[in-house]
DNA sequence: ATTAGCACTTGAGAAATATTAGTGCTAACT
DNA sequence: AGTTAGCACTAATATTTCTCAAGTGCTAAT
């Protein structure tokens, strides 16, 4: 168990840690504590012996380790108000009454993003979620057309198809069959019922079935949840973790891949979940911090990715607050 | 007016220079020609005279000036066959017939960045192209629902909009209204269409159509042709010219800008052009090749970004290749 | 016009040095 | 027993000096 004045001299490390990016030495704080360095020095070093901090070299001043964060997470962070001016901000964007679910999380998350200079990510829904709802056709002209289709939770994915010989007719009758056989079918099994339900009777209606089955197949089968949508990339260039180029690589490559974004950040827990350097499986130079949301049947994932050196309780704070919006 | 010898030695200090990014000096091209080092460097002495080179100081060898690529690309530069490894992967996705023509612009030129190492760009075309197509309505539940646009150019938009109070009745007479009255219109021009032609008469069917019009009108509001579609950004990493956080932050910046991008990379020219460095609005840093394509009434714009010590020949002969297959 | 030869310049890298911000430890102090 | 002053020590950082290699420009000879 640490002392009240271990976790004060932890806390002041930290958060001037965070505040300036550089090792922290006992003169800087004793100054804010009535005591002298020495008297620092040894409860660093005590601190050091726990775990909770680290040097550079062996004369450089302190820096938190990832027990450390994760300590000062767990035990030393207090609640805070939002500071006025976030607030504001986010306020003109929750008090727009006309906006969609997506554009509150895509809005709010950017402003985040700007604001704090991090990055920040939303994941909608996953695909096995969402129900074929309805399947539509507009053509284009003689023979392109375009494929819409629309889920339950009101995702909607379009293709534009080229289809030669095949009349407007049958393919309605194509879009009828869909619509009559398969709606209501989770998305990601709808590739088999239409293997199933579907192959075996087009023949029936349409003359070159093969290549329309294969076009309706293929409409299926590209058909993802893609909502990831990370905003403020470039925020991390802004960081002075990422200053060589081999790190910035590194994570940029990661944000760049969607499967990974999904994989890694999704969350299932509907509490604010903080995961520090190796405690997440994105990056070892970062914190995720995030949360599942749920809102009219929609659910998803948003996160905000910053260095370990991060401003825990701001981004805590902010990202409760735009749950709290969006889940009214 | 160049000597011959001159144009050799310039060309030989490109390509190298290209190659390996290394300033060139006189022993390296002496013995390419058969000439001795001294009159090799007299001869630099009066290309740099005449701007085509540049030393990075006193003692350095050549490397070329933004003058020195003009003049090797408006020159030097001979028309080269497509690589056979490269012509072949071109070909995989041209030979698949079931694509649109989005899948092969974003293919060609994911696997063009890939090849590379540049940063490769389509831009779609512009939205005062589109005219309206049609515009249909998926109901979701009780209050939701999807609005979805499509332009006579097969470009789909989609919004979920929330509207309370408001029967699907008469949500599908607004839609027919405006399928009746307003198809047919450039997309830039349906705002005003909408508030003359939509906005006096909705309310003869709609009771609460302040609320109805507005949505509607927000739909068109957002439409956009965001066909801006930036791969490889990364790769901008991997060129050694990019080894300082300020360059990679304010290329980044630019990339990430869709508006920038519109507004610097379009291209009216049908031939393929080449910016070099101050030539081109986006970065001095970098060279933009590109050109616009048409393929049956669509158009747009496909660029390549690079360094300025750029692999000319090889993206000028890959993009003639593109642009080539995609129009026939 | 070309070339050999040489003095000269610069950047890059290595080694030497000084500076500084911090430490740990000991012994004295309250 | 906890606190503190004092001091020797350490490692990073910055500064200087030195050496080396790559390459130039110029002059004089071919």
């Amino acid at each position: 168990m640490l002392s009240e004045r271990q976790e004060k001299i932890l806390k002041l490390i930290i958060t001037e840690y965070i505040k300036l990016a550089k090792p922290v030495g006992s003169n800087l704080i004793c100054k804010e504590l009535k005591c002298s360095s020495a008297t620092v020095r040894n409860e660093m070093a005590s601190l050091e012996e726990l775990g909770l901090l680290e040097k550079t070299h062996t004369s450089s001043g302190r820096i938190p380790s990832e027990k450390g964060y994760r300590y000062y997470v767990d035990h030393l962070m207090k609640p805070k108000e939002l500071n006025g001016e976030d607030m504001l901000k986010l306020q003109i964007i929750f008090n727009n009454q006309q906006l969609e679910l997506a554009d509150y999380l895509s809005e709010s998350l950017k402003l985040i993003a700007d604001m704090t200079s991090y990055t920040s990510i939303v994941l909608g829904g996953t695909s096995h979620d969402n129900k074929l709802k309805e399947i539509s056709v507009v053509p284009i002209d003689a023979e392109n057309l375009i494929i819409i289709v629309v889920t339950d939770k009101g995702h909607v994915e379009n293709k534009k198809v080229y289809l030669k010989n095949v009349s407007l007719e049958e393919i309605k009758k194509t879009v009828n069959l869909i619509n009559d056989l398969i709606v209501g079918t989770p998305i990601d099994e709808v590739s088999s019922k239409l293997e199933f339900e579907i192959k075996p009777i087009i023949g029936r209606y349409v003359k070159e079935h093969e290549m329309v089955y294969n076009t309706f197949y293929q409409v299926f089968k590209d058909f993802s949840s893609k909502n990831v949508n990370v905003v403020g990339k470039n925020n991390i260039l802004k960081q002075p973790e990422f200053n060589n180029i081999e790190k910035i690589q590194n994570i940029f490559g990661k944000l760049e891949n969607q499967k990974e974004i999904i994989d890694n950040i999704t969350e299932e827990n509907n509490d604010i979940k903080i995961y520090i350097g190796k405690e997440n499986n994105l990056d070892d130079e970062v914190t995720v911090i995030k949360t599942k949301y749920h809102s009219k049947g929609e659910e998803g994932t948003i996160a905000i990715v910053g260095p370990k050196r991060m401003d825990y309780d701001r981004v805590v704070t902010l990202l409760e607050y735009i749950k709290e919006n969006i889940e009214k």
